[in-house]
DNA sequence: CCTTCAAGTGGAATGCGTTCCGCTTGAGAC
DNA sequence: GTCTCAAGCGGAACGCATTCCACTTGAAGG
């Protein structure tokens, strides 16, 4: 596939400049289509062209921490990245992608409300992968691929929001938890 | 609150039955609230007057099967209900919300993607309790609240959808490493 | 019966995500 | 420089969930 045209790649800037500015201003909810295309300067009709839809846009809108995120628990300092000892490794990793979590919650939960399947297949396959090997390094006997998404989906954004939010309970909690779950499996 | 009017409670039955219809013959895709308000002879202004939203129908269509559910894990035979050992409960707990889950999957995906956060505080919060129950007893000192959710949040109909429909994977694999988890904290 | 009125009703109106399609333009080929 | 055309563009049109509100009615009290 050919580069983006440089019109092309004009407008992406100045769709995502618009769309951070009007999250920073009036929140998530305040995000529509239609409202980003008239602050960018540019039609609807382009926004899908570059997006594909809202939570296209939502997931562009993440991607810089996000690949961020990706390279420090891949090839970043340890306990983050390679180096540590394995279960030290998923700690820092659940612990890591927690705090990522709720830093970014409103705009996860807005994508995943949009599109509730795009998330696998992207950034959770990746998380899912990182845990099936250190879970492999940890205990070679284990269900890795099971216990990997025992770890992971109790951080979805939404399960997230409805205890941060709902239940009053602390993110630390949540992962202390996760850390002890963790620890059973390393003994 | 006062008893539902009989006018209204036979609109509730017609409701119910031409959703019914809709989604046997046309799948959870043709559910649309004007064509469901149609089939039932009202107007749209009545789904909304009885069951809220769009996933408020949709988790009324799936009320009796769970009433039926949660009826046999609170009160029905072993393994299911009280008189089992809790690791044995909870396995068969497990395995039985992951089957019904499958059974009701489009259900539940559409419930989900239309109000993401109303299955919690719903049918996940009375899970999540029961299971808080069970594993209080079989370890006291664990942290049972965070382990609960590291059992129920992989049964997610979104996840279950993932794992199934896209990488292939069995419910027998999903759940028998669940089953090993289980029998880690048991020990 | 008749009166009263909260509960219930229907369907037009609204808002928003998404699609469609005829027009425009960047950029490589000659 | 000019030709060509795939890539890109804008915004009208569409479908669908949801809201709104003027009208109707079941049923309780007199």
């Amino acid at each position: 596939m050919r580069r983006e045209r440089s019109d092309a790649a004009r407008n992406r800037a100045k769709i995502l400049s618009a769309a951070e500015r009007i999250v920073a201003t009036h929140g998530v909810e305040g995000l529509s289509m239609a409202e980003v295309a008239a602050a960018a300067g540019v039609g609807v009709g382009t926004l899908y062209r570059r997006f594909g839809d809202r939570s296209g846009l939502a997931y562009a809108l993440i991607d810089r921490r996000e690949k961020a995120f990706q390279a420090a628990f891949l090839e970043g300092p340890p306990p983050l990245g390679p180096g540590a000892e394995p279960a030290e490794r998923v700690r820092a990793f659940l612990r890591a992608l927690a705090e990522r979590t709720v830093e970014q919650l409103d705009l996860l939960l807005m994508a995943e409300t949009a599109s509730p399947l795009a998330r696998f297949g992207g950034a959770y396959d990746a998380y899912h992968g990182h845990l099936v090997m250190l879970i492999g390094r940890m205990r070679p006997e284990a269900e890795a691929y099971g216990l990997a998404d025992a770890l992971l989906a109790p951080l979805s954004a939404e399960l997230l929001a409805h205890r941060l939010r709902r239940c009053g309970v602390s993110v630390e909690r949540i992962t202390s938890a996760l850390d002890d779950l963790v620890s059973g499996l390393a003994r």
